[in-house]
DNA sequence: CGTCTATTTGAATGTACTCAAAAGCGGTGG
DNA sequence: CCACCGCTTTTGAGTACATTCAAATAGACG
């Protein structure tokens, strides 16, 4: 909890009276690895904050070939925000790597928070534009550098995901198969070598 | 003028007083074919919102390669929305494909306009948040469907863009090259005759 | 009609995928 | 301590998808 007030002032002020309002509508749970925080298919009911832990949202094509959209670790949202603004069922999963722990906040809580709190409305938006971002050039780099360069770009961005996460789900992450990761990671180790 | 306030009000509500110090703050513009709102390399310094004409944003890679992040029509708002909160050099360029109107407002009169009337920041945020699934949904169409199936549900979803816009920009826009998309396009044709 | 740009064609090539099988690796139980 | 199990990673051969380059064709505009 304390971790989500901690990030929230990173950006906006709050009250006393608003720290508590919001500790009240917040929830916090914790989930075995293996388990879903929420599955494609069914409506995402909260906004989900890690507080610790590691987790990775997915879609599952038609051809049963899973598509890693975003890992998330400590101190990020993660969700379906389609599925949550809209109400509406999610395609994406949200599966926990290892043990973790979360806060949540429901969508009617959330509807109120933002009554209550307007400035909330600036938290999130900065996070949302900030994500964009990075989905942003993200799409440009799918399209504009190679899945070497990509392996490459990612592992020196996020050292310490690309040290706990299977390689088969960087792959995933990369839009790669784990067969061509590791045949880039061969010739990467081949030029080192020589 | 009169169309961003439609546009806001399908989420918010604006009172006479909030609505004429929007205007305050807004400048509309008018730009030619081919003439650049934003410069890669430039500071972002305002958001805009397509009044009527066409536009794109795009990053020119390494190799001199240009890749369209999006186009942007009526009724949209364009730009770096990196650079712009950050206010540091934008990655992309935003260029008029047809005589284009605008109406911009500038980085320090957004802050203000924040602070005067919270309630657009969840204009604001509702907007991003939507465009920020459906940024998400693409890079997962990138990895998880063929450039043909990507070809046909953009014609699809986009058939007034598909027709206005000029096919290489397209292919652009799909990460692949005009001269496959040609392919794919004849692949179609040749379909339908069978 | 001529010029400029956009699109199409085709051959050679490269990047990444599929499938199948082998090897590695960590945990568990005998 | 070792054998076995399940899961991840590696290997390799064959293939498919998409690119590059060069040249021809088609369209748009003055």
């Amino acid at each position: 909890m304390k971790k989500l007030l901690i990030h929230i002032k990173k950006d906006i002020k709050l009250t006393e009276s608003e720290e508590h309002y919001l500790q009240s509508k917040v929830v916090q749970r914790t989930f075995l690895k293996g388990q879903y925080i929420l599955q494609a298919g069914d409506v995402c009911k909260n906004q989900t904050f890690i507080y610790s832990g590691k987790v990775r949202t997915f879609y599952l094509d038609n051809n049963g070939n899973e598509h890693i959209i975003a890992f998330g670790i400590e101190n990020w949202w993660v969700g379906d925000i389609c599925s949550f603004v809209t109400q509406t069922p999610a395609e994406f999963n949200t599966q926990c790597l290892e043990k973790t722990t979360v806060v949540q906040i429901s969508y009617e809580d959330m509807e109120q928070l933002y009554d209550e709190i307007p400035k909330l409305e600036r938290y999130f938006r900065i996070i949302i534009q900030t994500a964009y971002g990075n989905m942003s050039k993200r799409v440009i780099r799918n399209h504009s550098m190679t899945a070497k360069e990509r392996y490459l770009l990612f592992i020196n961005s996020f050292p310490e995901t690309a040290q706990r996460v299977p390689q088969y789900m960087i792959a995933s992450y990369l839009g790669i198969t784990k067969e061509f990761l590791s045949n880039i990671r061969k010739q990467i180790s081949e030029e080192i070598k020589s």
